[in-house]
DNA sequence: ATTTTCTACGAAAACGTTTCAGTAAATAAA
DNA sequence: TTTATTTACTGAAACGTTTTCGTAGAAAAT
């Protein structure tokens, strides 16, 4: 009944209303030359008086463009992922991009789905940080074939993939930490981290070992775990690790969420923190500054790694280069080391 | 040179390969009854084959739908956000809905301005939690006019406005972490909250204001701080309340992120809690679990919160109630009070 | 046998933009 | 003056779906 009354908005109003052809509104608001600047501020009146906004839809069926930008990653609850969200959707937005922001839970199969919804949705690119056990990247391929570019981010294709490629420095992260540790005099370091199969743990591993082997000091293979980096399993290794003496006189864990775990379990049992046991996290998540005794991590400078993102995402988008990789060589972001009281 | 080699792809190729007309592919894939067996396995097949894939602008130009939603935050880092965020996204994909997150960062300016980017994007609905200072609603107006349901939650619209409104019972949360150290015994309580325009403080006020009226306890006016909530602030608010004694009793803090910075200014000062002071924060942040003393605090499930805007919404998807508010009446959620050492 | 209902499909219009090709008028160049 | 160029605009096709209407044939009802 009201159909044709309060469908007052649409370019072809506005062209009628002001006896042009729809074509040339078009123009006005694409700010094409070759349009009179009397017309143009005419148009500009009109849009405004009605509040015209353009239809995405139709200029994206016709132009091949949305202007949104899809980001999956694990978890927006994460600290550092919830950080470089934010700088991006801030930088997005002032360059008239949206963020479809998707969290694929650690699930490969949920990491598919999203994909392919992101491909039907026509997005401008796609940002991933992969899932802890992603190891197979051929879902992304779709995405490539159809010319939409993927930037990669923290968790990262372990084998060559196209792509643009931004990460931590995880490899430098992880020597610092253990560095740091061997300096302060300790030798049986326990090490907690994360599945093998992602990037950033391998890196960090890497780290580690390095470190150790540098200052000569082996490796005990009963004090380094694998495990998803949870509170509960923080618990479990924590609970092998004080099973019997000889103690681990550190820890150094790939991740904050169990460096604070083991703390708690530090205090449970009664082991003085840092006196009879140093800690090590990684990601300067804001909760292992309030801990009491503080915790010593590394800081990824996340708000950083966003910029980087939004920077090179711009970059691509402007040059129009597809999913084909412009720079195969990974972008590495710097970290630092944050001594606090548990060292 | 490769357009018409690789473009195949579309509703329109499929039917070319199987001599069939686009209507019937679009028949089968919308599962429209009236079509025949065979010709439906046979599309299904080729669908598989050619990896088919909805172009979402196309469909959703036809039909007005775009099956996304989008969702305006103040802040997806702040936890009890990133819950229900992580909840309604879930529940969402699996009805088929895409989710646009997008951060107003507290800035009514930001808010208005993505309301017309999500309005302009076509969604299919609006989610917000609204900014600390939104008192004017008038910039959502534009959704309700062309029938986009809103739904507002936690922070929501304090006057009458159109639109489902789901939040969690802050008069009742305040009320019960009054209470609570009323009962304890303290007299002297500071209360720190968030500026009155926001409805969530609103109603917290009103509930503390509630619990010392009832016990007859006067509210002292230099104890009351209207203020945002962050930890800058929490800090000077404490130091005008140790600035000279008697020192307050108990603080009640509107948020969990003032609790945090209250108890550290404390322990900072050499003041003992609970011994000599007693604080009760809001929300049931995960920090305040780990320090210690932990902190007593008011927990409001966000994924309760999470699980029935996604009800809501879902409800009002399916019957297409446009702007216009189906349940004038807010649907309001239960809290609960976490004694912890604090207290 | 005739009429009615149902099934399975096709033709074509529509959604709101953008853009190509075209044109008439105005201006510049010859 | 004629011809070429530029400017300011229009008409119409296109983007990839969905959906209405129509139709031919099959099945059911009369």
């Amino acid at each position: 009944m009201k159909k044709k009354l309060d469908k007052k908005n649409g370019i072809q109003d506005i062209a009628e209303a002001l006896q042009l052809s729809p074509a040339t509104i078009s123009r006005v608001l694409n700010k094409h030359p070759h349009v009179h600047e009397a017309t143009r501020t005419k148009v500009m009146a009109m849009v405004e008086q009605i509040g015209y906004r353009r239809n995405v839809m139709a200029s994206g069926l016709r132009t091949n463009k949305t202007h949104t930008i899809g980001l999956i990653v694990p978890r927006i609850s994460m600290f550092v992922h919830a950080e470089i969200i934010t700088t991006i959707q801030n930088g997005l937005h002032s360059h008239g991009y949206n963020l479809i922001i998707c969290q694929s839970n650690d699930s490969v199969e949920m990491e598919k789905e999203l994909t392919e919804t992101l491909y039907a949705s026509r997005v401008d690119a796609v940002i991933v940080a992969c899932t802890l056990y992603t190891s197979d990247f051929s879902h992304f391929d779709i995405l490539m074939k159809n010319d939409i570019p993927v930037i990669f981010y923290d968790r990262v294709p372990v084998k060559p993939y196209p792509g643009c490629i931004i990460k931590g420095d995880d490899f430098r992260g992880a020597y610092l930490g253990t560095s740091h540790l061997i300096e302060l005099g300790c030798k049986r370091i326990a090490y907690i981290s994360g599945p093998l199969v992602c990037s950033i743990y391998i890196d960090r591993y890497t780290g580690f070992k390095k470190a150790m082997a540098q200052h000569e000091i082996p490796v005990d293979k009963d004090m380094v775990f694998y495990q998803e980096l949870n509170a509960d399993n923080a618990r479990k290794a924590m609970h092998m690790l004080f099973a019997k003496k000889p103690y681990p006189e550190a820890i150094f864990a790939a991740n904050d969420v169990t460096a604070l775990a083991a703390l708690g379990f530090a205090k449970e049992i009664g082991i003085q923190v840092p006196k009879e046991l140093k800690i090590v996290g990684y990601s300067n998540d804001p909760r292992s500054a309030i801990v009491s005794p503080s915790i010593t991590t590394i800081d990824q400078f996340p708000t950083q790694i966003g910029k980087i993102i939004v920077q090179e995402l711009l970059k691509i988008l402007k040059n129009g280069t597809g999913g084909i990789a412009i720079d195969p060589s990974p972008i590495i972001m710097p970290v630092e080391l944050i001594r606090r009281m548990s060292t």
